[in-house]
DNA sequence: TCCCAGTTGCAATATATTTGCAGCTGCAAT
DNA sequence: ATTGCAGCTGCAAATATATTGCAACTGGGA
């Protein structure tokens, strides 16, 4: 497959250091991750926090990662891989977060439905769901 | 209906002037407003901004109100209506927000699958879409 | 190897949210 | 109607998160 330096070369972006460490961090991730946890994992020398920030949004910008929103203060990011898409499940007492791949997931009719309704383009759309894990359940049976 | 004060004290806390405010503001607004949001549309005199941010917070404990992820700075909030919900539209562009109801929301197949699965129990789930609305792409043209 | 557009670190700033504390208020009991 | 007090509220300060200006640095095409 191609080296991610390249797609960014080609989009006229030079194929920086940290761009690449972003890159590898999380498509080595199960989960999408906060840019703190992402500074967090970067090897040494780490770069400023402001630059992480800047990277992110470039790649969200091109297309190559994407953002989630899991209601918590700091966004998270995973890579954009086509296809496939990913959702995740959220424990609301522990906070752990799981990710996995539907069967089938079937939200091209909405999809249909909002384009003839109210006539939006739409491009992509982020499906969470909130309860509680099994562990937690086990303890919380009190 | 049973006015939204005496389901506060009957819960416990008392039905202060903030949270009858925020529950009118918000249950008058079709869109999940932000806390900045919340505060501007309150009458004189207005709280200070962490009185709206602690009730907000009791208010989601309490099951009263929910938060909204929209993939921006800070959360929204609407009022939990039971049944009934609702989900958004996004135009990436100009930042617009639709809400509709869906002809029908048929999660449960998804969320028992998660229960079989991963031994989630799914209380709630937020779907959220993302793309360009009518009036940016009329001008979005060239 | 050289050049320069684009990137980076750093510090300052902006925005969003939380917390400590002293004084005030809703409301239940009187 | 008055009172007592748990629980609110405003204010100020702290913390968390994200953005920006600027001078120095670097990737990569010529």
């Amino acid at each position: 497959m191609t080296p991610p330096g390249d797609l960014l070369r080609k989009l006229g972006h030079p194929a920086t250091r940290g761009r690449g460490e972003i890159l590898r961090i999380l498509s080595e991730s199960p989960l999408p991750l906060s840019p703190k946890e992402i500074l967090e994992r970067f090897p040494v020398p780490k770069p400023d926090a402001s630059t992480v920030y800047r990277n992110l949004s470039l790649l969200v910008s091109l297309g190559m990662i994407r953002s989630v929103a899991l209601h918590e203060r700091s966004r998270r990011y995973e890579v954009a891989t086509e296809g496939a898409h990913r959702h995740r499940v959220v424990c609301r007492r522990c906070g752990k977060i799981e990710s996995f791949t539907p069967r089938r997931c079937d939200l091209s009719r909405l999809e249909a439905d909002i384009r003839g309704t109210l006539g939006y383009d739409v491009k992509e759309h982020s499906l969470e769901f909130f309860g509680s894990c099994p562990d937690c359940m086990a303890v919380g049976k009190a």
